[in-house]
DNA sequence: TCATCTATATGCAACCTGCATCTAGATGAT
DNA sequence: ATCATCTAGATGCAGGTTGCATATAGATGA
C-alpha cells in the first residue's frame, strides 16, 4: 500500500457545485431520476471527468430539502425502483439565479483572460510590466 | 446573538482556488507582497466580494511549498517588514497550466449556456423538451 | 444459485474558504 | 509618553464540497 494517494483530481476543481445547475436544467426538460441524470450529464462535457454518483444523489437530496424539486418512488420498465425528481416553481427560479451567477463568473473569467493576454503581449514585446 | 450566521457567501462559490492564478499573474508582472497583492486583486473584479487576507496568505504559502514562488523578508518605506514573493520558472509554467485549465472551464461554461439558451428557446416557443 | 447490472445511499478524509482573532511593528494624535 | 490606529502577516475553527470506497437491495441472466 503506497501512502494512499489522496490528492484530489485537479481537473475536478472547477466551478463550485456546477453539477447543480446542470441537474436543474436537465430536470427543466422533464422529470428524471439519479442514474438517468448521471448518463445525461455526459452530454454537458463531463466525458473526461464523469460525475460521481454520490455527488449527484447528494445534490438531488439537498435540492429537495430546499424545495427546489420534489420526488416520488416509481417503478421502471426494469431494474429496481427509482426516485423520480420533478422541478418545482422555486427550482425554476433557482435555475435562473444560477444562470445569472454563472454569467457573472464568466465575466470574471474573461476579465482574467484579457488581463493575461494583455500582460503577456506587453511582456513579450518589450519586457515591461502591465498588471 | 441570532443563531450565528455561518452559511457561506453564495457569491463566493465560483471557481475553485481562482485567486491562485490571479496571484500568479500579478507576480508575473513583478515581485510583491501579501498586502499589496490584496489591493491589486481588486482590479480583477473582486470589488464587490473582496478577497480575504487569510486566503491570500495561505495561497502564497502553498505556492511557496510547491516551489512556484520564493520569498524573502524586506523592509518597506513604512510600516512593518513584508514578505516579498517572486515567481519562479516552475511558477511560470504553473500559471500557463492554470490558464489552459481555465480555458477548459470556460468551454464547459459556454456549453452550459448554449444548452440553456437552446432549451429555453424551444421551451418557450412550443413547449417541447430539448435536453 | 451466483454473478452482474441497476439504483440509491452513506462514511470518510482531504480540501477550500470566510470569519474571528492574534501578534507585532510603525505611525499619528493627544 | 501613551494610546489608538494602520500595516502586515498568520492561525484556528467551523461549515461546505467532493472523490473514493463501500453498502444495500431488487432485477436479470447464465
Amino acid at each position: 500500500m503506497y501512502g494512499r494517494r489522496r490528492t484530489q483530481n485537479r481537473s475536478g476543481r472547477r466551478i463550485n457545485k456546477f453539477l447543480e445547475p446542470c441537474l436543474l436544467l436537465l430536470l427543466h426538460a422533464g422529470e428524471s431520476y439519479g442514474y438517468e441524470l448521471l448518463d445525461n450529464l455526459e452530454r454537458f462535457g463531463f466525458t473526461e471527468n464523469p460525475a460521481d454518483p454520490s455527488t449527484i444523489y447528494r445534490i438531488l437530496r439537498s435540492l429537495e430539502n430546499n424545495s427546489f424539486v420534489t420526488s416520488r418512488w416509481a417503478e421502471g420498465d426494469s431494474g429496481p425502483a427509482r426516485r423520480v425528481y420533478i422541478l418545482s416553481a422555486a427550482g425554476d427560479k433557482y435555475l435562473k439565479l444560477w444562470v445569472s451567477d454563472l454569467e457573472e463568473t464568466d465575466k470574471i473569467l474573461n476579465r482574467f483572460f484579457s488581463k493575461y493576454r494583455n500582460h503577456m503581449q506587453l511582456h513579450h514585446s518589450n519586457g515591461k510590466q502591465s498588471c
